[in-house]
This record gives structure tokens, C-alpha cells and sequence, in this order.
DNA sequence: CCGTTTATGAACATAGCGTCCAACAACGAG
DNA sequence: CTCGTTGTTGGACGCTATGTTCATAAACGG
């Protein structure tokens, strides 16, 4: 038997609210009460589902670290290969995603993604990392999920934004030829095992 | 005429005030009255010298700001010059440097640095970029500092952390042939147009 | 239809913020 | 040293937000 309908409809609007005001005025600034009124819902009843207006957030957060796991599964083993369907995800999911990672997210959303991202990232450096490599993977993946957060954040933010597979070849871009020099990884920037034939190669002309 | 010798020694101490309290349970945790009593001043006094914790903080920042430029503009024109100088400024005032890099910063920390930083890595790109670079010189800003930010916090709370001049041969090692590759600079990651002999190859051997 | 689960709203206790003021203390220029 | 100026003090006040509690009413679904 599925969750009753009034708990499935109160999270539901609870879950709108945050992420609207979010987007309307930055994670930090979002009061319970508010949230409470744009759902429509009681006090109490806001108490008796979440803890915390974190606690909301963090289920919410869970939701995007599932999918991001999932489409880590479902790259076959590309370097990097969240990269691309996260952009793709971001541009979908807009509204939701840039409450997340735009400027406006706040220092509790960006740890939390940062470290399903560091996850993420460590497992596909320690792969392929050569014994030998001059920088430790730590501090490479540090370095490429920073990069990464980053560049998903300026976009996340952007009005007119570039479309997603040309972000995913900026990063690749900027980001790769340091871990290969770095680690000794011989994958290029578009390091693509089975599909992609050619048409990544979709970079911007200029700024 | 200097300042008056009460005014130095509250605002000293409200500000080493903050700056412990800072470190021992982050930026967002730390309340007017916790700063007020590490201070051991009266309530009123912290509100006729300053309007807000955040203000507290920005002031700190700022002379955090000049030193970067002053760095930046004494560094005759190294690419990235900056880095080695906050490294080792880091090293030297680990505590102060801890407060505001680590993990425990907040959000309002991070964007105040993050914002200095991009403007002088702008500068440090524009000046070098081919014409006919493959990515927009604002992204690639954002790449690097990015990647410096997550670095320098990693490195910030780090308990026996590398050298500095070795985190800043990793930065470069990790940062530069993407930038390069990106637009289109000649420069090698041990780039140093005058001293610096050979000893920056100072890179780890393993994790 | 009826027992169970949710929602409600109002009341309450608590914490932090920022302001105000009148009394007092420290400063430093002359 | 004196005295006008400036800074400090602490406590009271109003405010916003938080999180809890409880009795009542409504919605659910088997």
C-alpha cells in the first residue's frame, strides 16, 4: 500500500515551497513560516513531517544524489561520465537545479553536492590513475569537482546558457589535460568509448 | 591623529573574537552575544562600531583583499602569480586563513573571496588569451578559481598539510595544460619568467 | 461505515537580533 | 591637571523566528 494521499500532497507542497522560495530568495534567507504559508499547510503539520528547513532540503538533495549515482552507472565507464547528463539534467530540471547550485544555494546545499560529486569523481580517477601519478587523487579530485561546481554554478545562473553537451566539452576542455598530466591518464577531452561521433566537438566560438 | 586607543582595542578584540569562534564551530554558528562575550564587551558597544556579524566579517576580508592584490601586483606578471603568495600567507596566518577558507566558512565568506579571486585571475587570462581561444575567458575563470578555492579549503584544513610552494605546484600542474589547451597560452605549468631556478619541481611522490 | 491516521490552529516557551538610553569611564588637547 | 569630548556599559524593550504541545476536526482506505 503506497503512502496515504494527505502525507504524499504535504510533502509534495512543502517540497514546491522550499524550492521556490529558494529560487526567489537564496536557501539562508527562507523562513519555516514562509514555507508554511506557500504550501498552504499548518504549523504543526510541518513539524510532524520534517525536523528542520534543512531536513526538507536534504531530502530533496537525495533525490539529485540518487540520479547523479545512477547516471554514473548508466556511462559505461566514460571518464567523467556524470558530467554530460548532469548538464542535460540541469537544463531539464532547470528550475529546481539552479535553486541547487546557483549562487543563491547556500553553504549546507553546496557540501552536500559537493560531496556526492568528490564520490563520484574519486571513483573514476582511482580507476585509471597510474601508480606513478605527481599529484595524489585527493587532491585531483578536489581540484576537478571544484572546477566542476564551479562552472555548474555560473551556468545554473546563466541567462542565455550554452547548451549542456557544450558545457560538458568545456569542462572536459579545461579539466582534463591537468588530470592526464597530472595522473598519467591517456584519455583525451572527448574520451568516448562507444557513441558521440563527432558532434561534440560543439564548442563556442568566442565569449 | 591615530584612532582612539578604546575603539583599537574593541575592535581588536571583537574581531579576534569572531575569528576563534569562527574556528571552533564555523561561520554560521557563531551568534552576536557568543562574540560579544568572547569579547568581553557590552552588547551596545558591538552595535555602535559595527551593524551585523557579516560586517565584522567583511572587514576582515577586506584586508585579506588587499593583500591579494598587493601580492598579485608584486609577482611581476607570473601567471597565476598569486597562488605561491597565498599559499605561503596561508601557511604563515593558518589560523586567521583557517576561519575563512576551511569548510566551516559559510556561503558569505566563500562568494566575498571567491569574488576577489576571479577578479584577479581575469586579469591574469585577458592579458594572455589568444583572440582565437576555444572557451570564453569567464569560464575558464571560473574553472580555475574553482578548482583554487576547493584546493586551498582542502589544503586549509588539512593536518599535515604539503608546503606551500608543493600545493602550489600542484595547482599548476592540475590547472594549467587545460587552460593552456583552452586558450591557446604558451605557458608551461613551471612557468617562471625570473627566479626560480629549478626547485619548483618540488612535486609529492604519492598521496 | 468506522477505526485509524493526518491536518489544524492557537497557545506557549525559547533564542537571537537590533535599538535605546541614562549613567559612567577613559581619553587627549591645551 | 582640567575639562569637554568620545566611548563604554548594561539592562530593558520589541521583534522575528523557532520548535513543541494538545484538543478538535477532517480525510483516508479497508
Amino acid at each position: 500500500m503506497a503512502v496515504d494521499r494527505r502525507v504524499r500532497r504535504t510533502r509534495e507542497a512543502i517540497h514546491r515551497a522550499l524550492v521556490t522560495l529558494m529560487l526567489e530568495k537564496g536557501y539562508d534567507a527562507v523562513t519555516v513560516a514562509e514555507i508554511i504559508e506557500r504550501a498552504d499547510i499548518g504549523r504543526s503539520t510541518f513539524y510532524t513531517h520534517y525536523t528542520d528547513k534543512q531536513h526538507v532540503l536534504y531530502t530533496t538533495l537525495d533525490a539529485v544524489a540518487d540520479f547523479l549515482r545512477a547516471q554514473r552507472d548508466a556511462s559505461g565507464g566514460r571518464l567523467f561520465g556524470f558530467s554530460r547528463a548532469l548538464f542535460e539534467h540541469v537544463h531539464e530540471q532547470r528550475e529546481l537545479l539552479r535553486a541547487l547550485l546557483g549562487r543563491r544555494g547556500g553553504t549546507v546545499v553546496h557540501n552536500r553536492i559537493r560531496q556526492v560529486l568528490v564520490d563520484l569523481v574519486r571513483e573514476d580517477l582511482e580507476s585509471r590513475a597510474r601508480p606513478d601519478a605527481v599529484v595524489p587523487i585527493e587532491i585531483a579530485v578536489d581540484s576537478v569537482v571544484g572546477s566542476y561546481l564551479a562552472l555548474l554554478g555560473r551556468w545554473a545562473d546563466d541567462r542565455e546558457p550554452y547548451p549542456p553537451q557544450q558545457m560538458d566539452a568545456v569542462f572536459r576542455q579545461l579539466v582534463i589535460p591537468g588530470i592526464a598530466a597530472s595522473l598519467g591518464i591517456t584519455a583525451a577531452p572527448d574520451d568516448s568509448p562507444s557513441k558521440a561521433p563527432k558532434d561534440c566537438s560543439g564548442l563556442p566560438e568566442r565569449a
